[in-house]
DNA sequence: GCAAAAGTGTTCGAAATACACCCATGC
DNA sequence: GCATGGGTGTATTTCGAACACTTTTGC
């Protein structure tokens, strides 16, 4: 390894930060008010501080956005509810026209009551539904929710992270509709609801249920998130095969 | 986005390259000669080129140690053999003593007639087996590997990754030894062999055959590299369930 | 022939699928 | 009651685990 003669760099964090907006898998994007791309949408993010590492600057990015705290650890499992891991980096020379910028991406999931749009500016954040950006964002940005989008479908299957798009106390139909938001594909009630509770640590049981809709039905139990964060066996689905990693 | 009074970082790409030596997983270490851990076994790699990725800096520094030539695709693939694809970064503030510097971390899968331990220094080069790897390694790496492992373990479930670590032509109880070695358990041998054969695209039969070992034996038939990069149904490890990436 | 390794056949049981049917609520 | 949504029971089928057994070589 040299130690001289490297040309600069700036790295920086960006979140794809993902949540279920009217039963819709959405992405949180800012517009951007500065020069290169000035007016288009792109991720949140920022560069790293001298002290900190990518992790640390990613979920003080989320943070800044939406206002929630998710402290990353191995598993990309937060304290809470939520969950933030690194997705992969992005380090095409051209990617910034104005010079050497390479990104670390970080796909977030939060829980959909915390969509809150606090943070810094009021209508230049907004949930998007992946299904509908038909629109360029900035960068390579729609390159980077592509791959996060992937991730998040494939992780589903073997994962519990299903449970992160949840708030603490859930029910079964709700975590199914998760899966069928994300997979955009219809899941079977019953046979959901057997797997899920019968798979050590993924969901735990109360004794409370959530009150029946207006428009009737019986109540469903509330479930917490269990201790497990690999599912196995994995909860496949059922056409194509998902592209590798 | 600020653009301006941001660190001055150092992004270098390191390879975790893996095959199989005498039945064994090993990784390829470097024995370093300059300052900061002198004389320890390191991974290979360095400093982005002005003008370069971070795939193609792995992708040379890789050519470099090995003398092969991988050209790293979407899903990781490679023309021919071999296997070459991004693990993940790291960026830990104090992870090099001498200044910041955000490492992208990749891994490369090797056949083994390709153990050429040509490149540049000869006995400073070296593969080790990973489960010998009882000393302290520069850097962070070892944490490196182990991600590594991890991520190579938990490829050969669900995708053809483990024809990447044979010959253009193979027997499929050189593939299953493949599986055996970077899992550590044995496989059953005929359902091994229809599983391989019965999913379209992992492998493709030719007509030609081994010869049979000095030991005897009946000669096993060759096969080549399929289409498929996925494998649908998995193929699970029978008893503990894998990390999460 | 005998040992060794590759590959096939067969059985068994676990698990996914499909779907009929029962339960508990709002109106 | 009746519609609505949650949940259980059960038959069917598919798939993997286990292993007996056949094939094809070297010696």
């Amino acid at each position: 390894m040299a130690d001289h003669e490297h040309p600069p760099f700036a790295v920086t964090a960006d979140v794809v930060a993902m949540t279920l907006v009217a039963g819709k898998l959405s992405v949180l994007l800012v517009r951007r008010a500065a020069d290169p791309f000035a007016g288009s949408w792109a991720l949140p993010g920022g560069f790293l501080a001298p002290d900190e590492d990518a992790d640390a600057a990613a979920a003080r990015e989320l943070g800044e956005e939406t206002g929630l705290v998710l402290e990353p650890s191995a598993d990309g499992r937060t304290a809470g509810t939520g969950h933030l891991e690194q997705l992969r980096t992005y380090s095409d020379p051209g990617r910034d026209p104005r010079m050497r910028v390479v990104s670390v991406a970080y796909v977030a999931v939060l829980p959909e009551p915390a969509v809150a749009e606090a943070g810094s500016d009021a209508a230049d954040v907004r949930w998007f539904a992946v299904d509908d950006l038909d629109f360029p964002l900035a960068f390579d940005h729609a390159r980077i929710v592509g791959d996060a989008v992937e991730r998040i479908r494939s992780k589903l299957e073997y994962t519990t992270l299903a449970a992160a798009f949840c708030a603490p106390a859930f029910t079964i139909p709700e975590l199914r509709r998760v899966y069928e938001a994300v997979w955009g594909a219809p899941i079977d009630g019953p046979n959901f609801s057997r797997k899920v509770t019968s798979t050590k640590g993924f969901v735990v049981e109360t004794d409370e249920h959530r009150p029946a809709s207006t428009a009737g039905g019986r109540p469903p139990r509330l479930f917490r998130r269990g201790s497990a964060s690999v599912l196995f066996p994995p909860l496949l689905r059922a056409g194509s095969p998902p592209a590798p990693t």
